[in-house]
Parts: structure tokens; sequence; C-alpha cells
RNA sequence: GCCUCUAUCGUCUAAUGGUUAGGACGCCAGGUUCUCAUCCUGGUAAUCCGGGUUCGAUUCCCGGUGGAGGUGCCA
């Protein structure tokens, strides 16, 4: 391939970016950037009451937080707008378009109306073929296709000439979108034609779908971009699964970085069927990723949400860094933050009733846990090790009833005493990050919670 | 209805005219361990149905069925 190869994206601003509609974005960046061609961006802003500016805007933050970068300036489509009209002047003057009264039903209204319209003519016999590059062979015959309005009646061009004037205007030379743009190519062919246009490559992607294989919307979790962005994915995670959804390498690579996937990018293997969006998956790969990120990256991350959550920026016993390699691997999304670590940042430990429940509401417990602040308080030293040893000598003790108590005996109310719950960290681990103080501050206080 | 596509474990997918049909997620079990997470081991589970071509079909062809898209003076 070569530089000639130029693709571009073309949203409507209506709102928020769809995670179907993104996923068209992503395609035509990696084939842009596997072929070294250029990634154009074009606004398709013909409706005037829904593109805002705000909505516009929404498109350019979901590209950029994607890391789709585009080449070139973005192209707005009303300001094509005399090109559109002129390509019908000239489609009139060939006979490729004519002029028609026609009479239509306002769907919402129900209203009839009548006016002169612009219809492009559509062949009368023979077929329509094309090769799409997803999809393979695909033809149509002329009898199944209509005329079609290209100007309506209060003089707009309407989508199908617009999009094609434009796509000529930037030197489209590959069509990639969306599988329901599908039966528009037997049309849009056929302008690119009667324009004397060279006809682009076609490929549609399949719809993304949801567990019912119906298609995916709102109600099915999160739907738009900016979405998986507030409920803490990343966006490099959700990249590399929204390229496997319908793509695959060939081999068994799954989490891949960027630049491989460029790399090993090609439209001829891409599925031509719907996908089902798996939640479940995209938050195991979410995991993968934030476990690889660097250190200081994920830090950062957990001190831009400790600050948004009101907490210090640092633990109360032990340094940021003392605490990230825990924390991190734990941690799926980034909305678990600092959630699953705030009993770090702060003194009053909020207890989850069900684990006090669990461990706590026995009988011994409450003994036990201040006969272990007694026992931490007066250790010469207060490490992992230390602790650790000793609650495995405690641990090794004869009974009531003649065994051994056992670890787990003394583990969980100890650290459902010191964090709140019942999972997080090695419990000797947990000890140290905390302090000695804390500790045995928080055995003494939850003592009176325990039976 | 008509038109354009489509069909491998529950899900995302790989592969091939001859394989024990592979991987991943999920799920289950075991190991490690103080929990959770990680990690390691093992397991579960698929070629939609019916014809045809062929020595042989999951693969090629036809039909059926299921699914998706389209069928606007929306994009």
């Amino acid at each position: 391939m070569s530089d000639t190869v130029r693709v571009r994206f073309a949203p409507s601003p209506t709102g928020s970016v769809h995670i179907g509609n993104i996923r068209a974005a992503v395609f035509n960046w990696l084939f842009a950037r596997h072929a070294g061609g250029k990634f154009l961006l074009r606004i398709e802003d013909t409706d005037l009451v829904r593109s805002t500016k705000e909505a516009i805007d929404k498109v350019l933050d979901a590209m950029r937080w994607l890391g789709l970068d585009w080449d070139e300036d973005v192209v707005y489509q009303t300001h094509n707008a005399a090109d559109h009209l002129a390509a019908v002047e000239r489609l009139l003057s060939t006979g490729a378009a004519y002029k028609a009264v026609k009479e239509s039903v306002d769907p919402a209204t129900g209203e009839r109306k009548s006016g002169e319209v612009v219809l492009f003519r559509m062949p009368k016999e023979g077929r329509i073929e094309y090769d799409d590059l997803v999809k393979g062979h695909m033809r149509k015959k002329a009898e199944d296709t209509q005329d079609f309005v290209i100007v309506r009646s209060d003089g707009s061009p309407v989508f199908h000439i617009a999009n094609v004037v434009d796509d000529i205007k930037q030197g489209v030379t590959h069509i990639i979108r969306g599988d329901d743009h599908v039966e528009n190519t037997f049309k849009h062919i056929q302008i690119f034609k009667a324009l004397g246009a060279p006809v682009p490559k076609y490929a549609h992607l399949p719809m993304i779908v949801n567990a019912q294989g119906k298609p995916y919307s709102k109600r099915d979790g999160a739907a738009f971009v900016g979405e998986f962005k507030e409920q803490g994915y990343l966006p490099e995670a959700l990249f590399n699964f929204l390229v496997l959804l319908g793509w695959a390498p060939g081999d068994d690579r799954e989490v891949m970085s960027r630049q491989e996937l460029v790399e090993a990018f090609s439209l001829d293997r891409c599925k031509a069927s719907p996908a089902r969006f798996d939640m479940k998956k995209l938050l195991w790969m979410n995991g993968e990723y934030i476990a690889r990120q660097p250190h200081e990256v994920f830090k950062a991350e957990l001190s831009e949400r400790l600050a948004a959550a009101g907490l210090p920026p640092a633990p109360l016993g032990c340094s940021l860094d003392a605490l990230v390699p825990p924390v991190q691997i734990r941690t799926k999304t980034l909305s678990d933050l600092p959630g699953n670590c705030e009993y770090f940042f702060k003194e009053d430990v909020s207890y989850d009733p069900a684990a006090v429940e669990k461990r706590l509401k026995k009988p011994g417990v409450k003994a036990l846990l201040s006969s272990f602040a007694d026992a931490f308080a007066a250790m010469p030293e207060f490490t992992a090790a230390a602790t650790e040893a000793f609650v495995h000598g405690e641990a090794e003790k004869i009974g009531e009833d003649g065994k051994p108590v056992g670890m787990g005996t003394l583990v969980h109310p100890i650290r459902v005493a010191v964090s709140g719950r019942t999972e997080g960290p090695g419990l000797f681990e947990m000890l140290e990050l905390l302090g000695r103080d804390r500790v045995v501050r928080r055995l003494r206080s939850a003592s009176s919670l325990a039976s």
C-alpha cells in the first residue's frame, strides 16, 4: 500500500458517540495507519438543530480519548453546500437526475405535503455489483432499486449526494462504515459514476449487538464512549476489545499493543456477521491493562481519584508508592478507586455490616482483638515479617477444642477490624502499611463491635 | 412481504476438502495462601438443519431455518 490511501470517519454530531459508531472510526484509523495513509474526519452537520458546538466537541473528545488522531483539518459538511448543489446541477444537465413533484406523508404528524424534488435516476435493467472488502461480492438487480430524492422540496441536499460529493472532494479511496449503509452503497456507486468520479472501495462492518442479539443500546449498559470513560475503563483496553469484535489477527494473540494492532490489521480478516458485546470480557481486558500500567501512571490515576473523593493525597501510615502495587493488582476499573483502599487514607473505618457479622460477631473475638492489640503494641518492631511470625505462633497454639487455633481464626477478625472489609492486600503487608499505632487503635475500637 | 448479507463452545474467535476442531472470556474443580485479586494445573462446552458434489464436507454448492441490516423529502 502507499500514501494514496485516504479514509474518513464521518459522524453526524447528534449528542454522544455510540460504541458501534466509534468502532467504525477505530477500523478506519487502523486501516489508514496500517497502510501509511490518511485518516480524515468529516463532521456531517447538516442537521442544524442537533449539530451544536457541544455535540461536535463530544465527538472530538471521544476521538482524542481513544487516541484516534486524524490527519488534515476537520471538514464540516455544511461548508460544502455549494459543491453539493453544483453536483446536482451537473446531474440534472446530463439527465442523471430529474425534477418531479412528489407527495409525501410526514411520519410524525401524518400530514401530507407535496413539492418539487430532484430525483437520481437508477438503472432500469442489468445489475449493480461491487466487491465489498468485508462482505465479498455484492450484487443487486436494477429492478430492485428505485430512483431516490437527492434534493428536498425545500432545496436542501440529501445525505446521499452530500456524502458522495464530499468523498470525491476529499479524495477518499476506501469507505469503511457500518453495515447499515450496505443498501446505500448501490445508490452511491451510481452517483460516483454519474459524476465521473472513480468509485472507492467499500468495506461494511457488522453491527454490534447485545446479549440477546439485538442492536446494542443504552439499555444494555454503557453505550456511549463517554460512559466507558466515566465507568473507569482505559481507552487502550476499550480500543483493544473493540478491535477484537469482528476481527482477529489469525494467531492466538488477544492483548495487543496499539502498534501490534496496526501492524496486524487487515480488512479481509473482518467477520461479516454481527458480534455480541461481552461486557465481562471487556472488564477482564480492562483489568489486564490496569495491571500492566506503569506504577507511576497508576499512581497518577489514584491520586486524581483521591482528590476527587476528598481524601488526602497520601496514605496515613506509609507512602503512596508503597500502597500502589497491592492496590493496582486488585483494580478492575478505575471506578474501584479509591473505594477499595480508602481505609488507608482516613482514620474512620467504614465497616461493612456483612463483614462485621461474619467475622466479628463470634464468641471470643472481642478478647482476641484486644489481646492482639496489646501484643502488637508491645512488639519490638512492627514489620510484616514480625507480625506474621507472631500470628503464626499464636495460630499453632492448641485451642480449647484440643486442635491448633489456625491462621484463619486469627487473621479474618483482625483484617475486618483494621480495614472494615473481608478482602484486600495480604494482612501482614496491610498491617505494616497501616502502621502500628493505627492498627492498635483500630483493634481496640473494633472490639466494641465484636462479641 | 421484498431486497442485501450472515451462521464454529454461553460469548469473542482460529483452522482445514482428511486435526484429538485450537485460543480467549465466563463458569467449575484443584494447587498456592490469611481474604480478595494475581499466579499455576485441570475440566466443561461448538461446526444450525436437510440435500448435493467428493473416497472423504465443519470447509464447496443448493434449499430450509435462525439472526442482522435495508426497504424516508433521516443519516
